[in-house]
DNA sequence: GGCGACCTACTAAGGTTGTAGTAGGAACGG
DNA sequence: CCGTTCCTACTACAACCTTAGTAGGTCGCC
């Protein structure tokens, strides 16, 4: 469930960060200059696997959309590196991510803060946890 | 450079987490059951594009160990689904690495002891970095 | 010294991915 | 209307992945 191909991911990126798209928009922000019927396939490819849906938009133009969150696939595919690079260790990770990667100390402190809290409260967390 | 489909990603990590294996401790350790050969297919192939390399062992089999490290390889692919499916944001990723997910409060603290010594000390960053 | 066990090299075939072309319909423009 | 443009559906195909079989070497043992 919920599995993306390099390709898929690419074209999925888009859709999260606008929200729907048409082939044409989508295959504008890509990096790489795909054909516009290469751009279509994905989608219909996406679209197939119920990654993805459309709607009639007002020009003749379908309008794609996510039929998946972001989140959802984050964690999917957070998990698998997980396991597999980071041998199940999020220590390690967040070692990865932090090391060579020139975060400003704001954003060092807003994940710190969400680990905060998180240890705090579980806060608003189910409840019995803890 | 250093990227691994799925069933690679299963061999590296047997790889990076005894430091070398012959073809069948790579085998008896991957939970989905492969026949040997195609174990060694595997190995070739990730030998063939640099990833790993081998030795003569003690017996007559094979000693295979990686080339990358697991590091590196972490990195990377953690950069493209920062990029992809995170939009770039670390803390982003860091909200779905720790929901959902139940970590140790230690786990949860060294994280958070991390993040204080990355902000701590980004003076003496590459010169003191052990 | 021949048999079996174990190992590597080579070969193969089905499935998926990535990219794109062609056909044909709808609409827009004059 | 009638050609041009824009768009989707269908088709294609090469590359790569995944899995595994077969052939042939070597080593130990009876």
């Amino acid at each position: 469930m919920a599995r993306f191909t390099d390709r898929e991911l690419d074209v999925m990126a888009v859709l999260w960060e606008r929200g729907e798209a048409t082939v044409a928009e989508v295959q504008e922000r890509l990096s790489d200059a795909l054909a516009y019927t290469t751009v279509l396939t994905v989608l219909r490819t996406l679209e197939e696997k119920g990654h993805v849906g459309h709607r009639e938009g007002e020009g003749r133009a379908y309008v794609y959309r996510p039929l998946v969150e972001r989140e959802e696939a984050g964690s999917r595919v957070l998990t698998r590196l997980l396991d597999r690079v980071f041998g199940g260790s999020p220590e390690l990770l967040l070692t990865q991510l932090v090391a060579e990667r020139d975060l400003s100390d704001e954003e060092l402190e807003r994940m710190r803060r969400l680990l905060d809290e998180r240890l705090r409260g579980g806060a608003d967390r189910k409840g019995g946890d803890r």
